[in-house]
RNA sequence: GGGCCAAUAGCUCAGCCAGGUAUGAGCGCUCGGCUGAUAACCGGGAGGUCCUCGGUUCAAAUCCGAGUUGGCCCA
């Protein structure tokens, strides 16, 4: 970039991103800012994959922001940071959307498409999402490596969940079993239980009574599910609740009672006996649910499933601590559906009957139902156990029922065949490992990710799908079920040696239809390859060494591993966070990552969640559209990253733009006068001889090193919301509206001088400086900036800068806390000068600060010149702490509340007296004086009759300083008018003008004019004439006298007609 | 239904862990100033049941309990 080039007079974020994207091409400023650390102390940080279905929405792109900014910080801070971004590409969601796409109804529509063909329909949708979230990530800035990203679908990394996966074998944590899982009949695969949704539905609610067998009477138990009754194996009952035996009855028309003795838990009769629409009952007795241990019972539907369950144990009541006093306190339970039943039925020893295949439909076992879908059944089953006169009530109730959530189908509980890690067993090394992880912020790791820790059951890693890595395991033919009978392969070249086809590991591909060819024989023994894929979340668990092309490559894993630095959002507690660990720790033995930073979702501007339905969704271009990539990347940097939701605002956005057009200006401010001067940084920088640096530099240069400080602890404390926040505050308050405010008229000074080239050398050193700090959050304006300024000289690409290290000499905290003071002195005065109806441009004779304390008194001295200057003053005084200014008076305001009681008739009269008087002092003796001499009479005055205020002398007016909340002081400011003053200010009322006609003329500003003056007042005439040369120097003014053919304007001011024109002076 | 998190000015948020007057901050609004940074900048002002209800305490935005609303996770 060519250095002091002309800039655009606004900041256009998108023509700047526009420019920086073209240069960022030009110079490979993304390699070379990344070469500058090879070599480097190494950082790894792991892309958590984002997946492959869609475009990246306002969350996503929070969280890749987030990234980016650490990353390009951390790598400015010196390391040599891993940036390879991931993408997880595998699983049901997309196997789905390509089913939608192609038209498919379920599996069979697959099988008869083909295997191969439908794999390679979803790898080719899975890509094609793949550019667009690449496109979407480059256009905010983010640079990762996108020439390289880790796959989850590329041979490499399926071997580094292949590897993770025997390793978990060899430690005997593989096992296949059944288990009740959440099927989907519709993608016929087990789904995990954060790929349910639960919608609300009406579903049948039915009270069935199990007929007891030693005993007259029924056990009473509720279910939402009739077609779960044909596998009912046990009724559960609490073993310290109560239960009754009730007499119940209705009466027919002829009185005969029909009556029938009921078991139910106490509490729940009465709703019960009225839902069953009996006329009256009577309680027999009273039971402990343990008592009820034992009794048997008929399978209601004994005749229509003959095979139901009916073995050792089956058909008894049992205790069960699911069991709750709810409906009716019993609870029918089919250990081949749900999942608690199928657990207290495994630790009974109880046979597991599941009546159905993996599409939902009874199985021959269902006996009169089979051939039936699962959920089609209920009303024949209802009708069934009505006409053998089970059913108590038969109703409808509204309830929460689990989805799948890609389709959208009601999921059903079934026991299959699954493949399980059983993290159970290592559940205390799980949660030792956590410890050697550090979770910003701390309370996520310790309350959330503890417990969901302690709670987890066994990992069901397989899926009955297509899409996926496949399982390597192999099993032979009449296999026993033992896993250590299976073989369990590792990666490639373990594969190629093994089967029995001719493998090239090189160029196999790992996806089902190809290696569901492959067969091992060992011996007189045939293994074939279970045709189950991994669950989806298997994949990203290993990316902490897939990343790493490990096990193909172990340098990388050997010297990086684990990762140093993961950050996703809360969601990923129970998603990513955890699978890695569960995985790290089967695998390895430790957690594969130290630091994470737990962010929290993008909310939309309503602090409701982002959805289609809501109609509240931003997407990131249209951000990007309206303020550009830089102000959005700033407004969600300004957001805290530690666990917080973030709530959607397009004013904030707007507002960062606001900051960065701030920043642009006082990038801009000094460009034409830099190079009229042909300033050069090189030659005339802060620390030579040749700049003598005047106290706003040194202050200036101070709160950069305060800022510069603050900004790397915020950092490294992962807060970098606080960085930012301190980073504008420098830009906006310190530079912008005190130090360039301050130097503007260094900076018009035509002469060479010290001091200019102090502030030249100052601002560039600070805008530079500003750069640095600000490149991670604004990548684009920040390099533009920087390029600007430093041109050739620089380097590349400010993302190449080292982050700036604080330079301690420059550092001066008494000057910081001086200045402060003196910017509260001046807000102070402002408000003195404006209360006084006088214009800053109007000098005045005096401001006077009283100062309540020894350092707001030297500051104030120390920067007598500075205050002079900014309050436009002739002279600043100061009054030391403790003494009064001796031409401050004191008026007294009466209490009548007091004061009428006291006086009575003469009150009146007093109090005139009372607020008339002016005193030298604060005291009753004094008032009481004063008062006296004003009324005539001496009077009795008490402390409460009274308040004394403070009254300044005629023409000045005082306001309070404060600094930080803290009163430091009064600053009085003496408008009292001068021939002098009114002469200077008229003056530079007519300076403005002819600047403001300047400007409307577009004037070089350089350019020499001729001014010819006429003004309507005669002695306001000779005020500014006085001043002639003064107006000369300030507005370029060559000559005075009558214009040819000049720029004419009446203004008034002051009450006063002015007629100014200008015109251009030939030879300037 | 359960666990965790949040709620403070019109908006976005500090403050809360270690209780002590909300100087709250920025933006917005409004009134004024400035005028070669000018589609910029500066100052003044208005603006609050600190979600609600209880409790602890001399004192609660802050600690405790219950509830409401929203978010995430789980059933």
């Amino acid at each position: 970039m060519s250095r002091f080039a002309e800039v655009d007079d606004q900041y256009d974020p998108h023509a700047v991103e526009e420019r920086i994207f073209a240069y960022w091409d030009d110079v490979d400023a993304y390699e070379r800012a990344k070469q500058r650390r090879e070599g480097a102390e190494p950082f790894f940080f792991v892309d958590g994959p984002p997946y492959t279905s869609g475009a990246a929405h306002m969350g996503t792109t929070w969280n890749k922001t987030l990234k980016d900014a650490y990353i390009r910080h951390l790598r400015m801070r010196g390391y040599d940071v891993t940036d390879r971004p991931g993408y997880d590409m595998h699983g049901l969601p997309i196997e789905t959307k390509v089913e939608e796409r192609l038209g498919f109804e379920n599996k069979k529509d697959i099988e008869a498409f083909g295997e191969q063909k439908f794999i390679d329909e979803c790898k080719a949708f899975a890509e094609e999402q793949l550019e667009g979230l690449q496109d979407d990530f480059r256009s905010f800035g983010v640079w990762m490596d996108w020439e390289d990203p880790y796959k989850t679908v590329t041979p490499e990394y399926m071997e580094a969940a292949w590897w993770g996966f025997r390793k978990a074998h060899e430690r005997g944590l593989v096992e296949q079993g059944p288990r009740s899982i959440s099927q989907c009949p519709r993608c016929e695969t087990a789904i995990a239980k954060n790929e349910v949704e639960y919608e609300h539905v009406e579903d049948p609610s039915i009270y069935v009574k199990f007929p007891l067998r030693e005993r007259a009477g029924y056990l009473v138990a509720w279910t939402t599910t009739p077609w779960t009754v044909p596998a009912n194996t046990f009724v559960a009952v609490d073993a310290e609740m109560t239960y009754q035996a009730v007499r119940a009855w209705t009466e027919g028309a002829d009185g005969a009672r029909d009556e029938e003795v009921l078991y139910l838990e106490a509490s729940c009769v009465e709703d019960a006996l009225e839902r069953g629409g009996y006329d009256d009952h009577e309680v027999l007795e009273e039971l402990a649910g343990e008592e009820l241990v034992g009794w048997t019972y008929e399978h209601p539907l004994r005749e229509e499933v003959p095979e139901a369950p009916d073995g050792e144990g089956a058909l008894q009541v049992y205790t069960a601590d699911y069991v709750e006093a709810d409906r009716t306190g019993l609870v029918h339970s089919a250990p081949g559906h749900g999942q608690v039943d199928f657990e207290r039925g495994r630790e009974l020893g109880l046979e597991i009957f599941s009546p159905l295949g993996p599409d939902g439909v009874y199985t021959e076992a269902a006996g009169a139902y089979a051939g039936q879908f699962v959920k089609d059944a209920d009303a024949d089953i209802m009708d069934d156990l009505e006409a053998r006169g089970l059913l108590l009530d038969r109703g409808t109730v509204h309830h929460d029922y689990g989805h799948c959530w890609r389709c959208d189908t009601g999921v059903i509980q079934m026991v299959t065949d699954q493949w399980f890690i059983t993290v159970t067993d290592i559940k205390e090394e799980l949660l030792a490992n956590i410890e050697d992880s550090e979770w910003y912020p701390p309370e996520a790791r310790d309350n959330r990710f503890r417990d969901f820790v302690e709670e987890s059951p066994d990992w069901n890693v397989s899926r009955q799908r297509y899409w996926g890595i496949p399982i390597p395991i192999w099993i032979p033919e009449d296999w026993s079920g033992d896993v250590a009978d299976a073989i369990v392969i590792g990666d490639r070249g373990e594969l190629a040696e093994r089967v029995d086809q001719d493998v090239d590991p090189e160029s196999v591909d790992l996806h089902k239809d190809t290696v569901d060819e492959f067969t091992i024989t060992e011996g007189d023994t045939t293994y074939t390859r279970v045709p189950d894929v991994f669950d989806v979340w298997l994949d990203s668990s290993v990316a902490s060494w897939g990343t790493l092309d490990f096990p193909a490559e172990r340098e990388a894993f050997e010297e990086l591993w684990p990762a140093a630095l993961i950050m996703e959002a809360h969601d990923q507690t129970r998603g990513w966070f955890w699978s890695q660990l569960g995985m790290g720790t089967a695998a390895l033995d430790e957690i594969p990552y130290r630091d994470v930073l737990m962010h929290g979702w993008a909310l939309a501007a309503d602090g409701r969640k982002m959805s289609k339905s809501l109609g509240n969704i931003v997407s990131p271009q249209e951000a990007i559209e309206r303020h550009g990539a830089d102000p959005m990347r700033c407004f969600l940097l300004s957001q805290n990253p530690q666990g917080d939701d973030m709530r959607f605002s397009w004013e904030e956005m707007a507002d960062r733009q606001r900051d960065l057009n701030i920043l642009w200006n006082v990038f801009r401010f000094p460009l034409p006068y830099m190079r009229l001067d042909d300033f050069d940084p090189e030659a005339v920088s802060i620390g030579d001889d040749a700049v003598a640096l005047e106290t706003v530099d040194e202050w200036i240069l101070s709160r950069l090193q305060t800022v510069t400080a603050e900004m790397t602890d915020a950092w490294d404390a992962y807060r970098q919301d606080r960085g930012l926040d301190a980073l504008l505050a420098f830009v906006v308050e310190d530079v912008s509206r005190f130090y360039i405010q301050t130097v503007r008229e260094r900076m018009w000074d035509e002469r060479d001088s010290p001091s200019k080239r102090a502030a030249y050398a100052t601002l560039y050193h600070v805008v530079v400086e500003t750069t640095k700090l600000l490149a991670p959050y604004a990548p684009f304006v920040a390099e533009e900036v920087y390029g600007t300024l430093t041109g050739e000289t620089g380097r590349p690409t400010v993302h190449a800068c080292d982050w700036p290290a604080v330079d301690e000499s420059l550092r001066d905290p008494q000057l910081e806390a001086d200045i402060e003071v003196v910017a509260a002195v001046e807000d102070a005065g402002a408000n003195a000068r404006q209360r006084a109806e006088r214009k800053l441009r109007w000098p005045v004779r005096r401001v006077v600060v009283a100062a309540d304390d020894e350092a707001t008194a030297a500051a104030v001295d120390r920067h007598r010149d500075l205050l002079r200057e900014r309050l436009n003053a002739r002279e600043v005084d100061v009054v030391e702490p403790g003494v009064d200014w001796e031409e401050l008076q004191y008026g007294a305001r009466a209490d009548m509340s007091i004061l009428g009681p006291a006086f009575g008739g003469e009150a009146g009269a007093v109090m005139e007296a009372l607020n008339a008087v002016a005193l030298t002092e604060p005291s009753l003796a004094a008032l009481e004086e004063a008062v006296a001499a004003e009324l005539g009479r001496e009077v009795e005055l008490s402390a409460e009759m009274v308040e004394f205020n403070t009254e300044t002398p005629p023409g000045v007016e005082g306001t309070t300083v404060t600094v930080n909340g803290d009163d430091r002081g009064v600053v009085y400011v003496d408008t009292t008018l001068t021939e002098e003053i009114e002469s200077e200010g008229y003056a530079r009322e007519v300076i403005r003008r002819i600047q403001e006609m300047r400007k409307e003329l577009d004037l070089d500003i350089e350019a020499e004019i001729r001014v010819d003056l006429e003004v309507g007042d005669e002695r306001v005439a000779d005020l500014v004439d006085a001043h002639a040369e003064l107006i000369a120097g300030e507005v370029r003014a060559a000559e005075f006298g009558p214009t040819e053919d000049g720029y004419d304007r009446e203004w008034t001011v002051e009450d006063t007609d002015v007629r100014i024109a200008i015109e251009r002076v030939a030879g300037a």
